[in-house]
Formats: structure tokens, sequence, C-alpha cells
DNA sequence: CGGCGGTGTGAAAACGATTCCTCGGGCTGA
DNA sequence: TCAGCCCGAGGAATCGTTTTCACACCGCCG
């Protein structure tokens, strides 16, 4: 208490001395996992008390060789989707008392393997959400990382647990959903080329067109943020479609705001679909149309398999999300 | 690599036997304090590196006594405020290599004690946010948590550096808009009424409404979500206010929500203020007028402070944001 | 009355690093 | 030529637990 303050609270080896008995005993009696005499367990119990002893973590952890921590690595913390996801996975943890460290990559692809490596070491397993990591490089990756379970990253040569949203075949029926409204020329306001995820959106709406020759789908580079989808106003009007399908809500609202600016109204000129549902889509002018994921979900499901997994059993089943179209005010008849 | 498939890296001495040296060389090496014979190094880099050695965090972790953690408590992870705190703090302290843990009390007032301390024996600090500990029940716990750095809790007993908001001075700009557009009768839509930060923003009002007599303040009970902020329309309605202060951000979009449903028209016939400025607040509809409040940077300058407490330097001023009226759609003239 | 099982306890070996202390040897300066 | 010094490296203590193993003691049964 004297200058630090950083008092180093009192050891096992402490409440042992003062209650006149071997550190053997007290671990025993603080663990209580074998018999003891029930005067000694109080004596100990009382000294402990008196001393406010807790036993270390840290100690505890290196000779357990668990730390009752997993570790989650998300692309970006901004985003809502991976907001949501730690939110559900924190809280399913806490209540099997495992404490969640969390890191984003800041879109980093680059240094990802090396953080989620270092991550994953000071902790007993991972939650790894990395749409744009090669898979050549997620695999080789995944044996220094196991115990993990991947989000959004599905692939048969894959053996850890996956969860995944079905972003395939869930952004067809928002096309559809453009289609039944009479756009023909619509747009694709793409992700990270590179991304997983932005590939299966691809694929889906490939399908899409391909069952409906009518419709002429144009795809519009562009981003996954809020920023990006507010500079990508030129490109869209400059396009002519009348649809636009952004890669995720954010891009979207940034795009819905771009258009408030320029005086271009939504949807009787544009229509603008989301993905994701993410908690403040049903609030934008006009509220957006978008196909919901259920993140927390996602998080307390990938808690669910971390566990089994930690406990040597086996996990569940992977799961695949189908997205829910959620209609809204952002998408209209097409102008004649 | 047989069946757990959790393969034990190597350790230290296997390191040490094949580079034919002792485990303290190892540890200088990798270490890079003490001066080491060039080629003597270079032969333990090598076996280091054949047997992919890396030091096992745990272990220098209890001998270094630090854990290059830090952890944060927030009331409610769902709440874009904290979550803007925790990624400002985590970025930050990833720069200098520290990590973050996380954990939300569920708004669960009762258990937040024993969860801080939990907490803060796994990390080497902690970042506080505890609007709704009871200030003597804080105080005590201070010195169990330190180093510590505390977010909208300020008092003169507190010794722990602290950032905070001026929600006191911070509202009443808002009170003011709203009575130079005509409004007379004005509903406070309270937070937890034993919130720090809810007493705040009433003590911002009354002194408000004393500077201006005829101006008469409702105080309506309501809560700090959104889903709060949906529930207190018929009480808003009742009171027969013409412009509603709501606690924050959540709270007034849930309001304009409901009242969106009922048909009542915002602005015209009820003016709606929010609080924090979260980054959906500018694209509600209509936007919300509201005082924004720089959580980011409060993470960051959290881990500024956290950061000169490990090193046993002197922490920066304590400092106090003044949030910055951003005046949107929401409000208007009051109707006559 | 003597071996025996069961029970509570203590000593000591892990866990995997860091670091202080010691020591041998080569070089320098007297 | 010898004392002293510096440099590089090894040995051992340490961090704070858990857990295995051994041991002493007690009562029971043969």
């Amino acid at each position: 208490m004297a200058k630090g303050a950083r008092g180093k609270s009192a050891t096992i080896v402490a409440v042992a001395e003062m209650a006149g008995v071997s550190v053997s005993t007290v671990s025993r009696v603080m663990n209580g996992n074998f018999k003891v005499d029930p005067a000694t367990a109080e004596r100990v119990r009382a000294a402990a008390a008196v001393l406010k002893y807790q036993p270390s973590p840290l100690a505890r952890s290196l000779v357990l060789g668990r730390t009752q921590m997993v570790a989650i690595l998300v692309p970006d913390l901004a985003n809502p989707t991976f907001q949501s996801v730690l939110r559900g996975l924190s809280r399913a943890a806490a209540k099997d008392s495992y404490r969640v460290v969390v890191a984003d990559s800041t879109e980093q692809t680059s240094e990802e393997s090396i953080l989620a490596v270092e991550l994953r070491r000071c902790c007993d397993a991972l939650v790894l959400c990395a749409p744009r990591m090669p898979e050549d490089e997620l695999l080789s990756l995944l044996p220094q990382l196991a115990p993990v379970v991947l989000i959004n990253r599905d692939s048969p040569r894959i053996s850890a647990p996956t969860l995944t949203a079905d972003y395939e075949t869930g952004i067809q029926p928002l096309a559809l959903h453009l289609h039944q409204l009479g756009h023909r020329r619509i747009g694709y306001l793409e992700g990270n080329p590179d991304s997983v995820s932005n590939d299966l959106r691809l694929r889906g709406l490939r399908t899409f067109a391909g069952e409906h020759p009518d419709v002429e789908l144009v795809t519009i580079p562009c981003g996954v943020t809020f920023e990006h989808g507010h500079a990508v106003l030129d490109a869209v009007v400059a396009s002519g479609v009348t649809g636009a399908l952004a890669f995720n809500d954010l891009v979207a609202m940034g795009l819905l705001s771009a258009l408030h600016e320029k005086g271009v109204r939504v949807p009787e000129e544009l229509s603008v679909t989301g993905f994701d549902d993410i908690p403040f889509a049903r609030f934008t002018t006009p509220p957006l149309t978008t196909a919901s994921v259920p993140v927390v979900e996602l998080g307390e499901e990938a808690w669910k398999r971390l566990h089994a997994l930690l406990q040597d059993e086996r996990p569940d089943h992977d799961l695949n999300f189908r997205p829910r179209i959620e209609v809204r005010g952002s998408t209209g008849p097409v102008r004649s």
C-alpha cells in the first residue's frame, strides 16, 4: 500500500502458514475436490477470508493448461454485424465463466494470420471471422489454431466447425423481389472482390441471372463500409440501374445517404437493398429492405461449439443460417 | 497430432537441448536483452525455428507479473456507445501490443463488483464503465481494481483517472434549442434513475429550468434502450409536452419509431432529441437532433492513461468532453 | 493382537518461462 | 608473469498454483 499501490495479494503459502497447514490442503479446500477434515477446512477458509486470498488465475492457468478465455478475431469492430457476433459469444461464454478477448484486424488481411496465432496462444480457443483470408493460408493455419470455430468460411477441405450465413441462396430473394417489382437492370455493389462472402453473393446472383434471362446484372466495385457506399453514388447513377443490391446494410445506408444529398428519391427513382439487417436498418429513410442474418445467434452457436471442443466432446453440426428477406420501404416498382 | 490434435508446442528446454545450450541462453536470445555470442544465438534461433518454438505467454505472465491484457467492463454490449469505447480502446491498446478482454454486466448492477474484481484479476488493468454503481461501493472497490480508469464517473473522492462526458452542461444546449423553437412544456425521458449520467442530465436541466422560468419541465420515467423509448410513447403523449429530450439516441429512436407507427408527425407535432450521436443517429426519419460525444476518443484516451499507469508513469489529466449539439430534423418550431 | 484398508495430510514434482548469481576463461595492463 | 576484469554461459531460484505420491494414523476384522 506504500507507493506503487500494487499490493501483491496474499498467496496460497500465506494462507497455509496462517492456518497451520500445508499448501496442498489449502488448495484442496479452495477447490473442494477432495475430502478434508471439516475443522481444518474451516480454519483454512477463515485464514483465506482474513487475508482476502484469491488464487492467482495465472498460476492456475499455467498448471491447469487452460486460461478460461477464448478469443475472437474480426475484420472490423466498427461493423455492427461483428459487434453482434461478439455480443452473442461474450454472453454465452460468460454463462460458462469464460471470458472473451477481442481483436480486429482493421481489415489488414496481411497480418491476420500472425494476429490469429498470437491471439490464440493466450487463450483456450478461437473464433475466427476472416472472410478475405486465402483458403490455402487458412487451411495451413487451422492446426495451429485448434480448437477453433469459423464464421462464414465454408469448404469441404475445412475440418473445423463452421457457422455460415447462406449468402448465396440468401441474396436471391432480394434479386427476385426487385425483379417482381419490374426491375430488369440490377446493380450489385460488391464488397471486397477477394472475400468469400462477396463471392457467395455473386454466385447466387449469377444463378439468379441464369434463371431470369431478361435480367441484366451489373457489378459495381464498392466496398463494405458506409463510406464506400457513399462514395459509389456516381458509379451507380452512371450505370443506369434501377435497383441496387448493396453488399451489406452499411453500404446501402451510405448509398441512401448520398442519394438523399443528391436529391435522388428512393424508391421512386432507385430501389436499394442491404444485407444483414443490422439493428438500425429499419430506421433509415426510407426503411431498408434487406435480408436478416441472426448474428447474435451466430455468436451463441459459436460458443456452444467451442465449449464442446474444450470438453473434448463432439460439437454440434455445422449450421448454415438462411437469411430471411425483410421487405421495407427502400424498394419499389420500377418507374416507367 | 494423434487424437486430440492438442499438440503441445515445443518448450524452451527442447530448444535448449537441440541447440546444446542452457535454457537461460535460449531465453536471452529470445528476449534479446543481454549479450550472447552471435554464433550461439544463431544456433538457438535455428533450433527455435525448426521446433516452431514460441514462448508460452502464460509462463511469461507468471514470472513477469503482467499478462499484456486489459479488461473493459460495460453495462451493455448492445449499446453503440460502449461498442465505440471498446473499439477505441482495443485499437489503441493493440498498437502497444496489449489485448482487450471484454465483459458486459447486462445491466445487472448487483454483480458488477464481483465481475469487475474477477475481470481485473486476469488482466493488468481495467476500464470501468459502471454508471449505476453506488459511489461508496465504487470507492471501496477501487483499491482492488487499480490500475483502473473510470468512464463517466467523476467525484472529488475518486482518485483514479477519470474520463467523462459533460452531460450536465451538454444537455442544456438541447433544451435551449427547444426553447428557442418555442417549446415551453418539455419532457425529459429519464434513464436509470440511480445512474450517475442520468443524474447529471437532470441536474443540467434543472439549472436550465431555473434560468428559464417560463419552461415547464416534465420528467418521464423511461430507460436506456430502444425498447424503453418505444414503450414510453403513451406516457409522452399523455404528458402533453411539445418537445422530448430522450436520455440517449437509442431511446429517441425507439420513440421516433413508436411515433411513426402511431402516425404522430415529427417534428411538426412533437420535437425529439437524443444524446450521444451514435453512428446511425443521422439516418433516422427524420434525422435525429442530438448531442455528440466522442466515444471512440474516450476509449483511446482511456488506453493512454492505462498505459501510463502500467509504466508507473503519471497519467495525463482527466478529461471532460463537452458534448456538441448536432441540430438535425427531429426538432422544429412548436405548433401553434 | 496384528495386518489392512481407508482417510486426511504433507512433501515435492510438475507447469514454462525469466533472471540473479556464479564461474570459467581469455584478454589487458602493470 | 600475474592480478583483475569483462564477457559469455550455466545453474538454480522464482512466480503461485495443482496434483501425484507417500506416509502416518485410526479402526475393523480375522
